[in-house]
RNA sequence: GAGGUUGUAGCUCAGCAGGUUAGAGCAUCGGAUUGUGGUUCCGAAGGCCGCGGGUUCGAACCCCGUCUUCCUCCCCA
């Protein structure tokens, strides 16, 4: 009985290909990283339920994906919650373990767990993939690889600016036609909030302002006003839909909207020490440009909000972070603060897909491939395939004995760059051809000092 | 989690208001060419028409459910 072949959902397979393509990504990644001396480390896939749940807030929650108690431990579900309609409880007792929702939340829960083992401010980088148990859409999958950067146990400014340098690094180095690299900083939020009277709602007020590029001016006033909030309110931040023109004309405007707000005023501070740490020593691709629309869903961030968009092409962030000044709280231990940038490898992946950006030859064939003509000469053949390898190139002996014309189509589909006859004509005259698979040119060498006069 | 949308060969799609053995291109395999690939020509194989139920003399086509696809909302990478 055969069944039909599928994956669920919000999944997908990679072909050699495709694994070429991520790992051009990764590797720009890590080795972007790397120089800026940040170390790998990794975490299982599963962690315990109560260390993820409760993180990322009620939406957070609903997607995560739950891992059943298997065999004997399902007995233990607690059926009178389910009864009385409490399915969350209902569902903590069936299960104990779920996936990784992102790498922040377990690497905070790690760094508490080696913080004697750490060295402090301690810098990491890990590549890994998460899963979602969200709808998925365009460039939305319930399986995807993150690729986290953080450094904690450092309040310096110096990190953002070094992240911020890494995204560049890394996203110009992939030849990303352009991006831009938005700012905010959640105190700056909270000064709007404030000189707004607005305080006690600042999460709603973020969201809001967070959907200005999508739903328009209107759009945002309508939300607010759903939300309950008074029209004196909204008439106050008005004003922050007109903002335009360049990063120092922005921070003039909010240093005038903000002058009331102590904590407005040190957001703005900070981020004008961030953007002039780039007068001096400029980015090579990316464009910086303060948003105080930006605001992002997680709660955490208390300083530096960072989010990058692509350049032509659709597609949500690429990049997102910002500084949590106190994660690891949620661990027992305090006041260790923290800030980090997460690429979305599988979106970069896409963008760098429409783009035609991956370099052609990603893929490249063996340098050498046997043709098999006899037990006897294959055998020779797997020697010479050793020395080839020695020299650092690939080499490959076709396993059987089938038509040439088969032999050849293989080397041909493969992309090999040569394909070495040895059969018994050859083995009788002491020689060897070797067929350049362009060109078609064949060479013919002695059997037994052809690998030296060889330029493969 | 809410609403809409999609599903026919490995892939991209045809299939006329329900009517005999469901079609094409590409890909695959075989042959033309028993020691020479990419081109060409010939041929073959490949489908519970997403799955389950219903209506009908009769369903790929109509109805219901379910899963999947893509989209909008929500949220995010």
């Amino acid at each position: 009985m055969s069944q039909k072949p599928a994956i669920p959902k919000g999944t997908r397979d990679f072909l050699p290909e495709d694994v070429l393509k991520r790992n051009l990504i990764f590797s720009t990644i890590s080795t972007a990283f790397n120089r800026f001396g940040f170390q790998p480390i990794e975490t299982p896939s599963f962690e315990l339920s109560s260390t993820l749940m409760g993180k990322y807030g009620e939406e957070g929650d609903r997607l995560i994906f739950r891992i059943l108690n298997s065999g004997e431990k399902v007995r233990k579900a607690d059926l009178e919650a389910l009864a009385s309609d409490n399915l969350p409880r209902f569902a903590n007792s069936l299960s104990e373990k779920a996936l990784r929702y992102d790498l922040t939340v377990p690497f905070a829960r790690f760094v508490v767990q080696h913080q004697h083992e750490l060295s402090f401010p301690f810098k990491r980088y890990q590549i890994q993939p998460v899963w979602r148990a969200d709808r998925p859409q365009h460039g939305r999958y319930q399986e995807f690889y993150q690729c986290d950067g953080d450094v904690v146990g450092s309040d310096s400014l110096r990190n953002e600016v070094e992240l911020i340098q890494v995204i560049d690094q890394v996203l110009s180095t992939l030849k990303l036609p352009g991006f831009t690299i938005k700012l905010n900083n959640r105190k700056v939020l909270s000064g709007i909030a404030e000189v707004c009277n607005a305080s006690e709602h600042l999460i709603h007020l973020t969201v809001a302002l967070d959907k200005l590029d999508k739903i328009g001016e209107d759009g945002v006033i309508n939300e607010l006003m759903g939300k309950g909030f008074e029209a004196s309110v909204i008439d106050s931040i008005k004003p922050l839909f007109q903002l335009k023109g360049s990063f120092e004309e922005r921070i003039s405007f909010l240093s005038a909207f903000l002058s009331k707000s102590e904590i407005g005023m040190k957001g703005l501070e900070e981020l004008s020490y961030i953007h002039s740490k780039f007068r001096d020593n400029p980015l090579v691709k990316g464009q910086l440009e303060l948003d105080v629309t930006l605001a992002r869903g997680l709660n955490y961030y208390t300083g530096a909000i960072i989010e990058v968009k692509a350049h032509e092409v659709v597609m949500g962030s690429i990049c997102g972070g910002g500084r949590y000044d106190d994660l690891t709280g949620l661990f027992g231990v305090k006041g260790l603060s923290g800030v980090g940038i997460s690429f979305g490898a599988d979106r970069i992946y896409d963008i760098m897909e429409t783009l035609e950006l991956f370099p052609s030859d990603l893929r490249s064939g063996p340098d050498v491939l046997f043709l098999n003509f006899s037990e006897t000469e294959a055998d020779q053949c797997a020697i010479w395939a050793n020395s080839v390898r020695d020299l650092g190139k690939v080499a490959e002996v076709y396993p059987s004995q089938t038509k040439l014309q088969k032999q050849l189509k293989y080397a041909n589909e493969k992309g090999a760059k040569w394909v070495l006859f040895y059969g018994e004509e050859e083995r009788q005259k002491g020689i060897v051809i070797l067929k350049h698979m362009e060109s078609g040119e064949q060479h013919t060498y002695p059997a037994d000092a052809w690998l030296s006069s060889w330029e493969g």
